[in-house]
DNA sequence: GAGCATTTGTCCGTATGTATT
DNA sequence: CAATACATACGGACAAATGCT
């Protein structure tokens, strides 16, 4: 495993004793790693660098390095449950914060999904969501205007726009469709996750559509730091 | 973008050349790289690292560094394509080498979504499957001895375990159940797999029943390499 | 607000090891 | 065997962000 490799070797032993250690615990700085490893800064530097390719550690500049954790996140069909309720459950902290509330044109792709011709109005929601005060997600929203006139500035207090839908608009959203992916995100996604380096992220793109008439109601993309939540999707058959 | 940071700067440089070229191309060395910028070779390095790190390109110690390209393979209930159909349309070269076929008692997760008693004996495939002579995946496949008491030589020449239960057995294989996720290898996998450092790979698990009666018949878990596969998942509608 | 120590980020130059060709 | 190219390592330096005084 570590054959040869003397940062590889140190990165190993940190990595057993970081899996004692709680969420948010600092650990020792370069310097210290390489004093008691008796290795030059490069190479604690490297094991450090090594934990947190393993998605182990979160470091910061001029703080520190701190243990990192995830949580898992399902996607399935039989549940959906929204990623606030999923992050309490883990025992963390969520908190979303509404960064932009504008009116827009539907771009092509989104305008597809969402039925309506290309170019016609809607309201575009983006967000970013927190875990513990860690940056997480950011997300974008999209609402036909025609669906909804108005968007006052109780959007800022809700938690999604399903809520607003169930009792502005009186329908009863429910996903209808959901694709995940993992690539490099552009850079104003880049720079609303504040990912300095250009590291692959999440992609969930979602259409919700009302339970009795099938409407298409919303739709969304959403884009995760992998260091903040581990994504797992369940597919059930059967298989056409 | 690249604020302040020459070896990010450089990295933008490469990738923006990089994606003009074809992939297996071999792009400039280390020394090459620092000579034409005029740094040091470590900042060379580091940037050749940021573009293995987008996934850019493929490095080989004593070799070079190659560009490196990526397919989309897409797992939906609509149509579930094997890897080697998505690899053969996207113009790439699948292959698979059996390294292992021996009877094994069931672990108990297999065990539960075979719904057979835990330790139960079972034929265990494992496979390595590569896309134009690089390794892309390992996978095992459980299938229960009950149903095929004899697994001949036969099983190296063909693609999957499907035609095997389907002309042996006389069954309809149909997948049944998938799970998607993201995640750190064990050791065995990544000796599979090849990965020298601990990064995330996929991990596609998956059940297959008979159409007809229903029975669980098959069995697999495949990890596979993030640099290979570009991996999408899509959801349909209806939410329960 | 200013100043300071700490910590990570970046970079230099050099040297040696190891795998490939 | 030799040349090439990446992997690891050393020690030093300064920059930039953070947190505390």
């Amino acid at each position: 495993m570590a054959k040869g490799s003397r940062y590889a070797e140190i990165a190993n032993v940190l990595a057993t004793e970081i899996a004692d250690q709680s969420a948010g615990t600092q650990i020792a700085s370069e310097h210290e790693i390489a004093a008691r490893f008796g290795v030059s800064r490069a190479a604690a530097r490297a094991a450090v660098q090594e934990l947190e390719g393993r998605l182990l550690v979160r470091r910061v500049r001029g703080a520190g390095t701190f243990v990192n954790r995830r949580i898992d996140y399902v996607l399935s069909q039989r549940k959906a449950p929204s990623l606030h309720q999923t992050v309490r459950e883990a025992g963390g902290e969520p908190r979303t914060v509404v960064r932009d509330v504008r009116r827009t044109a539907l771009p092509a792709d989104v305008a597809a999904r969402l039925e309506r011709p290309e170019g016609s109005e809607a309201h575009l929601l983006v967000r970013q969501s927190y875990i513990d005060g860690m940056l997480n997600g950011w997300a974008q929203e999209w609402i036909p205007s025609d669906l909804l006139p108005e968007l006052d500035a109780a959007v800022h207090a809700v938690e999604s726009l399903d809520s607003i839908l169930r009792q502005v608009c009186r329908v009863d959203p429910v996903r209808a469709w959901c694709r995940v992916s993992y690539s490099l995100p552009g850079p104003e996604v880049a720079a609303g996750l504040e990912t300095a380096h250009n590291r692959p992220v999440w992609l969930i793109e979602s259409l919700s559509r009302d339970r009795e008439t099938g409407t298409a109601l919303m739709c969304s993309n959403t884009w995760s730091r992998p260091d903040c939540t581990r994504l797992i999707v369940e597919l059930d058959g059967p298989w056409k």
